[in-house]
DNA sequence: ATGAAAGCGCTAACAC
DNA sequence: GTGTTAGCGCTTTCAT
């Protein structure tokens, strides 16, 4: 029924040896020869079979990707799916495959890291998991098996592409403050990660640098509920804060749900700015400003790194830092200027 | 290095056949060797080799999954992410792995097809391109091969899930109807897709019913720059259209892209409407009205399907559709009258 | 340049 | 209940 390598062997009137290095390119046939079995490899339409190729070569052809997948929501933002497309593309021109893992706990790490890579079901691997242990990092350290995260770790040396978290948090800071606010809060994620003390650092740094009060810095899990309980905390605490910069798109839907509820109009109320652009926030109410991430490119370096080193090559760097991009829209206000934007309306559900 | 099911015979001092037995939970083995050898198997943390498992068995573990990407927007919108991110846990809950293909291209699907069908890298594919021409269609249901559609083709009957599409469509014209709106324009996507025929035969149905013109219907491609040159031609063009439905994501931001630039206040002065809610909506200036989609159950439901087909079972119904839900925010308004919704302002980039 | 053959790690008869 | 063994389809020495 299916047609194998056999086949073609015999159809060609050479062995199964000479039409295997004809199909993997290899050297050592004679023009003529490659020429004919080429012709009815296309004739035939044969696929080799990706199960008996692996088990011989020891390759999969495929690359994993893990990312996080925290209450339903992740994929919801730009930022995982963008990652991924960008990944799947350059492994398709690669002949890769992607393997997908979402993990929404630890235990779901740890069973996708069992059955993908020791399975041996992929080659290659791009972490953008935060709950990534050190323990299966190190692990696969120690094998030297092939992989690049999304984001760097604290603790271990890794290869890794991130963006520029501190920069675009201090260069939007700096845009805050420059506009007049004073009092400036950071809303930002669990103060453990690596891209949040980035963040944090970013804001602290430009707070201080214009000898601001850098001390307004709010930790919360990636959840808009509780960022929005947060956020009406501060606004209701009366420290004064005239601009919130959310550290991340999950929370700045909080702030936004904070300062309707609290009546606060925005941006003459309070100034909201968040990291991680996404399209629609450009028909917000106000538009909301944003450290852009260069997401795509992301994706692809990940891949082009990860490739690099599963053909063996030592990158001379670590990591690649990729630069954000302020996108400034109506939101960060200037304190106390009165605008014509309006409140966001409730919303209804039938 | 790695350890194989040999490995395991011998320091189990049993066959290569009694630790295959086990490993797959077969019958025919002795309560108490079963146990010696998964404490083996424990201790040592031993995996199977996918490929050798794949070879032997013919099952590769994995089911595809291969979702459109237009121009690099597919992933910012809820959709196929939701649908992806279902998908894969309902996988990972069978033990089973995703192999993602986004194709750009009609090209694209042929060689995701080729590669990832052919090569025998998949057991199960859940197809979300509505590029899938209908030759592959048709060579996937010739041999037998077990695949579920998310919407439904035209020309060839398979199995697949879907939304009420045009149920939903019908229950937000309606709604719009019941404001007071006579005039209502239909931005479609391409004519073709059966998605698109679905909604504009609920707009016109209810706009039928109703004795309102159904005739205002404007196909156009998925793409927000041309969603919003013929939405301003809509409405410079005198007719009278006192609220617009967009049919998909990518239109209904073109649609808010030409009320701002022709200076239309919403909703008094244009009421909007769209299908396929997204989280952010809620905070756009009026918060937009959308038809949502139950889009976790659908591809909960289409791996469900899939695996159902994959263990050999005929579900009874070629098709499992689900019901849309009504989001009502405050973007269809009632014409004529007035709210303190303001207007979005423009972007800047820095 | 080409062929022969020994695996790769696992499964599935078929024996006992 | 357990062992034996012949593949699964391909790669890769090693001869020639």
């Amino acid at each position: 029924m299916t047609i194998t390598i056999k086949d073609l062997a015999e159809m060609a009137r050479v062995s199964t040896g000479t039409v295997s290095r004809v199909i993997n390119g290899g050297p050592g046939v004679g023009e003529e020869t490659r020429k004919r079995i080429l012709k009815l490899i296309k004739e035939l339409d044969y696929q080799p079979n990706a199960s008996a190729h692996g088990l011989a070569a020891k390759r999969s052809g495929n690359i994993g990707v893990i990312i996080p997948h925290t209450g339903g929501y992740s994929m919801a933002t730009a930022y995982w799916p963008g990652l991924l497309t960008a990944i799947t593309e350059r492994a398709a021109a690669q002949n890769y495959n992607v393997l997908l893992s979402t993990a929404r706990s630890e235990e779901d790490v740890a069973s996708a890291y069992q059955s993908i890579l020791k399975g041996r079901r992929i080659d290659g691997l791009i972490i953008g998991a935060e709950q990534f242990g050190d323990k299966q990092l190190a692990e696969l350290l120690l094998k030297d098996f092939p992989f690049v995260m999304v984001g760097k770790s604290v603790s271990i040396s890794h290869y890794y592409v991130d963006v520029d978290n501190a920069g675009g948090a201090r260069r939007m800071t700096e845009h805050l403050i420059g506009l007049g606010h004073r009092r400036i809060a950071m809303l930002a994620g669990p103060e453990h990660y690596p891209s949040v003390i980035a963040r944090v650092g970013g804001f602290r740094q430009a707070m201080a640098a214009a000898g601001l009060d850098p001390g307004l810095v709010y930790h919360c899990p990636y959840w808009t509920l509780r960022a929005g309980e947060i956020s009406r905390e501060i606004i209701r605490s009366g420290i004064g804060v005239t601009a919130i910069f959310a550290a991340a798109g999950d929370l700045v839907t909080g702030v936004l749900q904070a300062a309707r509820e609290e009546g606060l109009r925005l941006p003459e109320d309070l100034g909201v700015a968040t990291f991680d652009d996404h399209p629609l926030y450009n028909y917000f109410a106000p538009a909301i400003s944003a450290v852009r991430q260069p997401i795509a490119a992301l994706g692809e370096a990940a891949a082009v790194q990860l490739f690099r080193l599963m053909h063996g090559e030592i990158p001379e760097e670590k990591g690649i830092v990729l630069p954000t991009e302020l996108v400034i829209r109506a939101s960060c206000g200037r304190p106390g200027l009165k605008t014509e934007a309006g409140r966001v309306a409730p919303e209804t559900t039938s």
